[in-house]
DNA sequence: CCCCTGACGGGCG
DNA sequence: TCGCCCGCCAGGG
């Protein structure tokens, strides 16, 4: 355990299929190591690992804040490709969708 | 060392 | 429901 970014994507990485997080959400998990600004960050370093699924981590109102970093509507077509329906760059059912690290993680 | 910015979130009017 | 402001942590100029 690094207790670092690779904390982050531990979880990005443990986020199942078809299913969608936040970042404050994963912020929280890992306890306040920093904000939510810190996960999206993590991402953005991210992006050099193509085994991180950060496509399926948006912001709290699930929409699809970072797409601009996957280039287009790159991220909207990955998580279309899961089965989740993305609208006007939101995420539709998000709250269904949502994965909780600290729920549903155990 | 100081100031600004950022893939965010919560509070308030 | 929408919009504005403040707080958090780290990096860059």
């Amino acid at each position: 355990m690094k207790n670092s970014f690779d904390d982050i994507y531990e979880v990005v990485r443990l986020i199942p299929h078809g299913r969608v997080s936040s970042y404050g959400a994963i912020a929280g998990y890992l306890g306040g190591k920093g904000g939510a600004r810190m996960v999206g960050w993590a991402m953005n370093a991210s992006h050099n690992d193509d085994t991180i699924p950060a496509h399926r981590v948006v912001n709290r109102n699930g929409v699809l804040t970072g797409k601009a970093f996957f280039g287009g509507n790159r991220m909207q077509e990955l998580l279309e490709n899961e089965g989740i329906i993305v609208k006007n760059d939101k995420i539709q059912n998000f709250k269904e969708l949502f994965w909780s690290p600290t729920k549903e993680l155990l």
